[in-house]
DNA sequence: GTCTTGACTCTGGTATACAAGAATTTATAA
DNA sequence: TTATAAATTCTTGTATACCAGAGTCAAGAC
């Protein structure tokens, strides 16, 4: 998987970064995690340059290496991204899916729907544990597979990008309550609906509306953890941390050029 | 403009690159760039994993730094990226435009027109001086003021990015016949059009029409280029030169993070 | 003539030394 | 006590030295 120092130091940060470890505005130091990765400071500053060509950090000369600041402003042009990645991409799809990804699509809505409903028996406020995990990594493969049918390695690496970008934000996979919930299920449904009639407009259309959804509870949850004067969370349930080792995966499927 | 080595490094490699001094498959070595730009081998090892990440280059461990070599897939891929993108952004910015942006774009589209009809009166062949240099400069400054429009800084570096991709195919800016031209014009026009309308859809609808067009054209081209055995067309022609610059002076507003 | 083998060269990966500016701390003066 | 200035520390930028693996080529064995 990681083949030279560099990438291990790139892994390493970036998993900070997500986890919550490092957080925004922090002020790290490329001897620091030399250090603390026991390697010299020159993969070390490979890595913060890559990290900083992502955006998620920069360096200021000889004064310091920062974590770049999460910003509203930030928080809906990763979101139009996946919008207008996104959505293209079901429209793509809509005209090459085969059967058997259509059926992949549907049981993945079926788990989706059957974990919203185990929630919704629980009587719990917030979905969390076990119900969360099995939501979540359905609703993540869901997404992943109209991109991996479009056929557009750059979507795929461009989407986990973003994916990512709100992870570090923190916002995105608190505040679950049960209609919430059921409007992301409903939304992925009429997507699969679409696709399935081979809709490709309509396909889109719900694509967008769910992901412009989302960017809605996101934007909610930044301004109210604004007004709390905690602006950053870290993720640090254990359910976030399984859709994190999926999304790292997918994304470690490192650039292979010719 | 460039603070360190390593941008004057990062910059001069990528004008090598995209003016077809560094063609692609070309073997290029850290040390003996080091030596052309009078610096060490760390500023050029900087720029070089920066190219990486965006996929212009790619390095072999202990073997060398090769410049990546343009697949068809990839010509697609990148389009595609522009027509989800572009197309969004017109979507979106025909909900915010305002009336001076408008009045702009009209003008941009006379331009076109005034610069084709030059062109049919020249009885050239093919377009090319000072009216395809007209030409081209208000087509690529109608895209950048409907992504300018559109408010989202990172629509703006990833476009920029995948036209530097397709001038390195060094394939689109050749190959313009009069029905060519005309058909660019009429799209333009189209988009524009709708975006007075502020009727986002339309507006999406012709600008994703216009780059597929554009795919097709680019593809054609390609597909010519490897029958002929010369796959590979230096940018030698002093038009593409001045898009070039302007290309060069949008991407290059660098990095600003906070 | 063909194949193998070894030396040699070239490559990128890594560690480290030094430079110069930014930031902080300490010392000094009022 | 406060304000200013000097000294120190810490940061990134750059150059350089060394390493190990890949590629090349020529000498030798058959």
């Amino acid at each position: 998987m990681a083949g030279d120092l560099s990438d291990v130091a790139y892994d390493r940060i970036r998993e900070q970064l997500i986890s919550g470890r490092l957080k925004a505005g922090d002020k790290i130091s490329e001897s620091t995690l030399a250090q603390q990765f026991n390697v010299s400071r020159t993969p070390v500053r490979q890595a913060i340059r890559r990290l900083q060509v992502e955006g998620l950090l920069y360096q200021v000369p000889r004064s310091g290496t920062y974590v770049s600041r999460p910003s509203r402003a930030r928080l809906i042009e990763t979101y139009e991204i996946r919008m207008a990645v996104e959505g293209f991409a079901a429209l793509k799809a809509a005209s090459v899916i085969t059967r058997e990804a259509l059926r992949e699509l549907g049981r993945q809505c079926d788990n989706m729907r059957r974990a919203a409903r185990d929630f919704r028996e629980s009587k719990q406020p917030l979905m969390s544990g076990e119900i969360l995990e099995r939501f979540l990594s359905n609703d993540l493969a869901f997404h992943v597979l109209i991109l991996k049918t479009a056929e557009n390695s750059r979507f795929t690496k461009l989407i986990m990008g973003s994916r990512i970008d709100t992870m570090m934000f923190g916002t995105h996979t608190h505040d679950r309550p049960l209609p919430h919930i059921s409007r992301v299920w409903l939304l992925h449904h009429r997507v699969y609906m679409a696709l399935r009639r081979r809709d490709g407009q309509m396909a889109r259309h719900w694509m967008e509306t769910h992901i412009r959804d989302s960017m809605r509870v996101a934007l909610a949850q930044y301004d109210r953890a604004q007004i709390d004067q905690s602006p950053y969370r870290p993720l640090d349930d254990d359910m976030d941390k399984t859709v994190l080792t999926m999304l790292n995966n997918m994304v470690s499927a490192r650039g292979s050029q010719q």
